[in-house]
DNA sequence: TATAAAGCCTATAGTTACTATAGAGTAAAG
DNA sequence: CTTTACTCTATAGTAACTATAGGCTTTATA
């Protein structure tokens, strides 16, 4: 299959699956004739790895590790395990960053009663302290 | 003050407080005769407030127009509310994502025991699925 | 069969919020 | 007087894409 019915299957947009290749994630596909890029079944699981990394936010530096880890596999498993603790992490911090947000701005929405003028606005004084 | 007091004081880096006034989140501050920028108490608040805003993860485009919300005090406040509202939609938004990254990231992690090889590593496993 | 439309190609620039660097000038300390 | 610390502008780099320009190939329609 060529790029774009690619593009349709996986849900990358045509873009990111060429960014995908010069970044050395996806192998180099075949080229037909006139220099298309020809996929194959292999092409799109490699493309599904990606994006489920991807959504598991994955940094594409990680993602390529994760793919030269499965390109050995008799090693041991272990780099792959600490990658993805570090994922989360860094997903358990960001939350943590985000729950005392949600509670700032909730506060900040709050001392806001619409019918304000900016000038006597609890939001605007708030951001001011 | 000079710049370099300004960013200890305030904790952002030089370069970060003239990206700021680049951007137009910062007037214009005074210079000295050999052209350094020369700051007030009046130049810190307005940093702070652009700070605090970032530390909310207000984008910058909407700290501009909170700041020109500030200068016209009379008006309604209710552009403010808005954008406060918008924000906390936004950090609610992802932290339901972050809450089911974390989940999917816990099973990963739970079905590697760490003697396996790469090859039956529960992780890839389920990384290719 | 001619041509128009759709799809593909590469290369390059733009996005956000900074950070880092180069190269040069200014100020303060020894 | 020289070294050191600080400042200046302009420019490039970061992450992970997205968008565009200009040109070629394939497919569909007249």
């Amino acid at each position: 299959m060529k790029i774009g019915e690619l593009s349709k299957i996986s849900g990358c947009s045509v873009q990111t699956i060429r960014y995908y290749e010069r970044e050395g994630l996806l192998s180099s596909p075949e080229r037909s004739e006139g220099n298309f890029r020809l996929y194959s079944k292999r092409s799109l699981r490699e493309l599904e790895f990606v994006k489920h990394c991807r959504s598991l936010d994955i940094a594409l530096t990680d993602i390529k590790r994760l793919i030269d880890l499965k390109n050995k596999p008799e090693e041991s498993c272990s780099s792959v395990n600490a990658l993805i603790e570090q994922q989360l992490g860094l997903v358990k911090k960001r939350m943590k960053e985000l729950q005392a947000l949600k509670k700032e701005l909730q506060q900040m929405a709050s001392t806001c009663t619409t019918e304000n003028t900016v000038e006597a606005c609890g939001i605007i004084k708030s951001l001011d302290s």
